[in-house]
DNA sequence: CGTTTTTGACCAGCGC
DNA sequence: GCGCTGGTCAAAAACG
């Protein structure tokens, strides 16, 4: 869950939407995205919160079978298919350290210089790897650590 | 000209 | 079987 005015985040993949679609949930509308990748068939859906306007849903599906597009951190995103199903209701606690909302700023100032990696701190348990772990320790090491 | 966004239509699953 | 909802495809338009 990432909080945020724009739907199309800058999570370090190249997104492309193929669809939107009006849901019962929520009177704003849910984008749907898949990643521009070679053979990468990770897909993501975008919806805005019913309660909090600023606040979209991002929920990913898959994994990327390759790293950020030439990102400046250059680092590598864990996420998990079943990363709703312990979704709280306090969604505060998930908003990243850093990214600050800019809701009546101007749009002068609103140019996100500095993407900050946005990182999942999930990278823990997924139910495909035995050990994620060990597996990506090198990678997450520089970026989790 | 190629890529991406926008938008309508189509299809599948579920409940009645 | 029909209607509703959700997910995806495809054509056209916009932009660099």
């Amino acid at each position: 869950m990432t909080k945020s005015e724009v739907d199309h985040l800058e999570d370090g993949y190249r997104w492309r939407k193929y669809g939107q679609k009006a849901v019962k949930n929520s009177p704003f509308p849910r984008s749907y995205y898949r990643c521009t990748n070679s053979k990468c068939t990770v897909k993501k859906r975008v919806e805005r919160s019913s309660e909090d306007p600023t606040i979209v849903i991002t929920t990913y599906e898959g994994q990327h079978c390759h790293h950020t597009v030439g990102f400046p951190r250059g680092g590598i995103i864990c996420h998990q298919a079943t990363f709703s199903s312990h979704m709280t209701p306090p969604m505060s606690q998930f908003i990243y350290p850093g990214m600050q909302l800019p809701r009546e700023n101007p749009p002068s100032t609103v140019v996100q210089s500095r993407p900050l990696p946005v990182v999942a701190r999930e990278c823990s348990t997924v139910s495909s790897t035995p050990t994620p772990q060990l597996a990506t320790d090198g990678l997450l090491g520089d970026i989790c650590g």
